[in-house]
DNA sequence: AATGAAAGGATTAAGCC
DNA sequence: GGCTTAATCCTTTCATT
């Protein structure tokens, strides 16, 4: 799936999306197609939605940046959030757990609760709160926890304390010690399996995996 | 300072950041130089902040998604936002009029409220409150009222009731339709003072204006 | 802002492990 | 399957007008 070189890439990417392959392929140590192939694969699967530019919208003139947050019955609370999402002028959309639709608008001073009708009739809206933005910042920034691995045995997340191994031809990566043992017995089953080769039933229950 | 044609160049990035120089040339009819000097400007004047690339970070099985939302006093609000915008993990910030801080972060579901600490030392904020992001959405898309044109007279944003005309060269854009006339007359006067050419002083006070 | 030449980067296909 | 190398083609940049 992704490994440690396609979190390199994207990390590259992040910081600036016009670097050119060639430059991606020296940091990652690749030749230049390799990227290209695995920037493909990352498009495809959906991990990279889009190449975008981040722009400072302030200077555009484009009217007050407010921060709308509205709550919504449950039954009501998805049209709601689709609806956002489709309303041009939004920019950052966040639902919450607890039915709550947060999103941020530019509208001009002087209507503000009528564009905010237009993206979402209020009648559909129990409650509702708008704030004033002064500033705003989104930051795609790779570091800490954000860019976790799947563990290879339970596909929980990898943190600090887990553990990274080679095992075959791979470097593979577990969310704690068990895994990596529980792993690295089935792999040495499969090994012995290929040097003699009656088939064997592996593992228990639905428990899924590969190599 | 911004026209039209660097609004189409921005609508063209911000769909997809790697279009080519080329392409955004023939959409907006222009060499790939002149597109090429145009980015550079945007660049460089800070419009453009960066180039990057939007991410599906749930495929990335990186911890729980939480919207923190902090209220700190006139004093420390400021040091508070800082240090939530120099946060490695945190994504979406926002701060409001009214000395509240919004942020967005990634965290271990088993260490939330450690998490948040880090980002902000507790001691300096006066309350908080956390909930869980069900979905999050980033949508730099242009449109509506967006992006909007500062008036060639008096500066300010033109709306849907703004006026737009071809003047001498270029179309301008007027945010109604005394600045239109405003325009137009001194255009006039400027283009009869260049047939008769004794040297007259145009409008009033500290206005200024370039064609 | 356009042009044309030179440099640099992307993409393709063939071949390797 | 995923990688590299090398050739081709396209894009960007720079000097010039």
């Amino acid at each position: 799936m992704i490994d440690d070189t396609d979190i390199q890439i994207l990390e590259c990417l992040v910081e600036d999306a016009r670097h050119s392959y060639t430059d991606i392929a020296e940091v990652v140590d690749l030749s230049p197609p390799a990227v290209s192939d695995r920037i493909d694969r990352l498009r495809e699967s959906g991990v990279i939605r889009r190449f975008t530019v981040e722009l400072d919208r302030s200077q555009l003139r484009d009217g007050v940046h407010v921060l709308v947050t509205l709550s919504a019955s449950t039954s009501a609370v998805d049209s709601v959030y689709s609806a956002v999402c489709d309303a041009s002028s939004v920019e950052h959309t966040f639902m919450t757990a607890d039915n709550t639709v947060i999103f941020s608008t530019r509208v001009r001073g002087d209507r503000i609760r009528a564009a905010i009708d237009d993206i979402v009739n209020f009648s559909r809206v129990d409650s509702y709160d708008v704030s004033i933005i002064d500033t705003a910042k989104w930051s795609p920034t790779i570091g800490g926890t954000e860019f976790a691995l799947s563990c290879d045995e339970c596909g929980n997340t990898v943190t600090d304390e887990g553990r990274s191994e080679q095992i075959g031809d791979n470097q593979r990566h577990f969310c704690c010690s068990s895994c990596l043992h529980r792993f690295r017995e089935r792999y040495n089953r499969i090994e012995d399996d290929v040097d003699a080769p009656e088939k064997t039933t592996i593992g228990s229950d639905d428990d899924s995996w590969s190599l």
